[in-house]
DNA sequence: CGAATAGTGTCTGTGAGACAGTATTCT
DNA sequence: AGAATACTGTCTCACAGACACTATTCG
């Protein structure tokens, strides 16, 4: 029964992060065929003997191909077929992965690649599509979760946290009603003392009260 | 480079019903080892010579094993890992399926079993996992989509319509409150001239307005 | 007739946008 | 001083729950 080719099995990683206030994918250019020299999502193959799941290939690819570790990696989808990768029929699990503002220099070292995300780029395999499906979960789940908080700093201003929500979300949101619901949900509380300093008047920090995503029923 | 022996591939439905005014799932009972004879999630390999998606097989092991097609199927999460199956190292992607009331003779002639979905039954493999991410992730999707009402007949009354909202939510919901959000969203039309006779007074049936789910913002 | 379900109208509380207005610090 | 940002208070509208009320059909 099993004389047919397994599939091979990849992970693919949609990493987000923030530089100079916009949304960035993270992409690297690829050493290895097929499509060497192009720029593509980072990924690789899952290693049975040295991963213990799907999510541990895509943290160790993360680490070896982009330095990075991630605050956030969620499972996106999966995407399959006998087309979308030359080598044959082939699954790739995909995620969605948040990290801080990366510094410029120790991106270029790694080979990675900015493009912004709104961008529509022709990128090989079925890149493109996991790349729809991130943006699309994604502005969903950010409007009704603490996710965007983890493209920042983990302390914060208020006005961070709103802009942030904003650049995700694609539109300006009511300061003052921000400042209610934030308040309401119990979400951060205020770190004691720390000020930031870097506008014109000094702000209150803040802090998530959970290490996780917390979702709520509200949006923002 | 790939020495290691490829992960095996296979697709499992967390198949849902209503069967007397309660959710169940639509488990099986599993004809070959491992675990022959116990009770599962319907599932089965990735043929990838006969497949063009992972959700083309998943249709082909429903239609298989089932004899259903269903009609909402949408991929829920992928589960990995060395130990969930005792043939190795494996992912199994998972799809939730959604079909209408089914005949109970027709399903034990299929070998079907029907659990009721709050239960927690031993299953083998990581199936409780699986249950369990589908059960929240349908719950969720379930409050702001037109997800439930595949689980009805494509004519159905608002009455029935707002007893499967309730029974996917897990609560009652305000019966004209219901009405008037259901009317605002503009997801069903009625059918002209088409009365529901099954309970005291005839109603009024509707249909979906679209033949696929629709997300809509607010919470129903 | 009485029970049960279908369907409508109205009152009210709450959440969120809009916006004015105050406070504090920087240049 | 003036600009800019942080933060607060209030008004108002819209939505959702509650509930009363009418309508229609069945036993």
């Amino acid at each position: 029964m099993h004389l047919e080719p397994r599939p091979f099995l990849t992970v693919d990683v949609v990493l987000l992060t923030i530089v100079s206030g916009e949304l960035q994918l993270v992409l690297h250019r690829r050493k290895e065929p097929p499509f060497a020299g192009r720029v593509a999502l980072i990924g690789g193959y899952v290693h049975p003997q040295e991963d213990a799941t799907a999510a541990g290939a895509a943290e160790r690819i993360l680490r070896e191909k982009a330095g990075i570790e991630a605050r956030i990696l969620d499972q996106l989808a999966t995407f399959s077929g006998p087309a979308r990768d030359p080598r044959g029929w082939s699954a790739s699990i995909a995620y969605y992965a948040l990290t801080p503002e990366i510094s410029l220099k120790a991106a270029e070292a790694a080979s990675l690649v900015l493009a912004p995300l709104a961008g529509t780029a022709a990128l090989p395999f079925d890149h493109a599509d996991i790349i729809g499906a991130a943006r699309q979960r994604w502005r969903r789940r950010a409007a009704y979760s603490t996710l965007p908080a983890f493209l920042l700093a983990p302390q914060f201003t208020l006005s961070e946290l709103r802009k942030v929500y904003e650049l995700v979300l694609g539109r300006t949101l009511n300061d003052s009603a921000f400042r209610r619901k934030i308040d309401e949900l119990r979400l951060i509380e205020p770190v004691d003392g720390a000020k930031s300093r870097n506008s014109d008047r000094p702000a209150q920090l803040y802090r998530l009260c959970e290490t996780g995503v917390v979702e709520f029923d509200r949006t923002i």
